[in-house]
RNA sequence: GGCAGGGUGGCUCAGUGGCUACGGCGGAGGACUGCAAAUCCUUUAUUCGCGAGUUCGAUUCUCGCCCCUGCCUCCA
């Protein structure tokens, strides 16, 4: 089977097809450097991790782009409280993110681009938008789009025009030709950052940043664009209103978003203040718990956020691990395929949540046939390529069994301890010894090779 | 109000026009163990929100209804 990728703007699973052979240019809306990610942020790394891992899996030569929105109101609104700089301000959080995403075990994209270093992109592209047409310069100074120029405005996510407006709750701006006009070009107040422009000093409009971005760095007609649920509008609606309009180009051809992170059944979001962060998050959780999490639900659907959900995925993660545990103990890794059921569930929209029942069903069959003495190194092969293309289980096993255990000097000499006991049928004394090690946390686990122990 | 997505076992989450509805968590029993832990085996939904229709046959398609969530304003 091929590869189906579910398009929002067909709202269908369709055929795969680059447009050009063996290349694959993907751009996803990235995140605005004014604060730390949260879960939901971590969501779209993940997700479009595994969506880039997954095409080059497959073949591909991806080209994977992803933005760092670095110059806006909230931007502006931020560094201003803190009193700091704005460079400051977008340079501390890019290098959070770094962390943030390095942390979750996401790859890098292959290029990451700064709004703030796109700024002729943009002018140019609301240039062109101008000329054609498309833009008008407002009452107040600003560029505006205008709507109604772009016939096909509304298609992605859609919307019709007429309705929007109906039900409108926005107040009326009545620089605006079109209560839907949004802003290319934003004049600058005297302390706000701005640059030069054919309108006067002044910053970008939010959304022509990702359309400049995209074109200049994978062409006017490019395969896959990107992001969380709640930008397909206005953003990915805008872009390619933008986009479709200034160039001759058919911008994206496939769109891809993913569900939400809810909290409660409720979207996690900033406006709600519902939110955690990533980083709050990865201190209690290890992250692969958290990329584990994400990967057992399929990226459209939305993913409720719990202490009791992530306790789940960390005993899931802990049951492949016992099995990573157990190859290292015996044979060495032979390289294999991916199984069929595995590459076919891929295949299906990037269904993760089947993967990870066939990676399940491998662990078993594994487990049994480390019981049983039989040949597993084929299964062995096939696990191995299948925790690494989904970038868990990664870690050393000691690591994440005992990892954060300073006392294991006195842990060893205890399992000594009750190894003589053992031996000389004081199981009294052993059973003491298993009890105040569990007491503070420690299993231990007798084997055949041994008593090995991990923190509960 | 418009549009979009969803309601599957105690929880969670896949999936399919028809053999025994995937996996994880949890529960029960068993094997192994001195006892545990880990692992393995068995078991845990006459049933996939409700009603009707299409069909030889629907959880899967169509229609209606109920409920939930999201977007319609910045938001991943």
């Amino acid at each position: 089977m091929s590869l189906q990728v579910y398009n929002t703007i067909s709202r269908n699973k369709e055929t795969f097809t680059p447009l050009v052979e063996g290349k694959v240019g993907m751009y996803v809306c990235g995140v605005t450097v004014y604060d730390y990610c949260h879960v939901g942020h971590a969501r779209v790394m993940i997700v479009f991790d595994i969506i880039n891992r997954w095409l080059k899996q497959i073949g591909y030569d991806v080209d994977y782009v992803r933005n760092f929105t670095d110059v806006d109101d909230k931007i502006i609104a931020r560094a201003a409280e803190r009193g700091i700089a704005i460079d400051q301000l977008t340079n501390e959080m890019i290098a959070a993110f770094y962390e943030d995403a390095d942390a979750l075990g996401c790859d890098r994209p292959t290029h990451e681009p700064r709004a703030t270093a796109h700024m002729d992109e943009m002018i140019a592209m609301i240039e062109a938008l101008v000329q054609r047409g498309c833009a008008y310069v407002s009452a107040s100074g600003d560029v505006l789009y205008a709507v109604r120029e772009f016939a096909a405005y509304g298609k992605l996510s859609g919307k019709n025009i007429d309705d929007l407006e109906s039900g409108s709750r926005v107040d009326v701006d009545n620089t605006k030709r079109d209560p839907l006009d949004f802003v290319l070009w934003k004049m600058a107040k005297p302390e706000e950052p701005a640059w030069d422009s054919p309108w006067g000093r002044g910053r970008p409009g939010w959304h022509i940043e990702c359309s400049a971005m995209s074109c200049s760095h994978l062409g006017s007609t490019f395969d896959i664009h990107g992001g969380g649920m709640d930008l397909k509008f206005p953003h990915h609606e805008n872009e390619i209103a933008q986009a479709c309009a200034a160039n001759d180009g058919n911008f994206a051809r496939y769109w891809l978003h993913n569900g939400f992170v809810n909290i409660n059944s409720e979207k996690m979001s900033k406006s709600l203040g519902n939110f955690f962060t990533i980083r709050e998050v990865l201190k209690t959780y290890h992250p692969e718990v958290l990329r584990m999490f994400m990967l057992g639900t399929h990226y459209r659907s939305p993913l409720d956020f719990s202490d009791r959900a992530l306790d789940e995925a960390k005993t899931a993660l802990d049951r492949i691990y016992e099995t990573r545990k157990r190859i290292a103990e015996t044979a060495a890794i032979v390289d294999a395929a991916l199984p069929a059921r595995f590459v076919d569930a891929m295949n299906d929209d990037f269904n993760t949540t089947e993967a990870l029942a066939v990676l399940f069903d491998l662990s078993r069959a594994l487990n049994k046939g480390l019981n049983e003495k039989s040949d597993v190194a084929e299964l062995i092969g096939q696990f191995t390529a299948i925790t690494k293309l989904l970038g868990i289980a990664r870690h050393d096993v000691n690591e994440w069994f005992q990892g954060g255990e300073s006392d294991t000097d006195r842990i060893d000499a205890l399992i000594a301890e009750r190894a003589e006991a053992k031996k000389a049928r004081d199981f009294a004394r052993a059973d003491a010894i298993r009890n105040e090690l569990a007491a503070e946390g420690i299993v231990l686990e007798d084997t055949a090779a041994g008593t090995t122990w991990k923190k509960a």
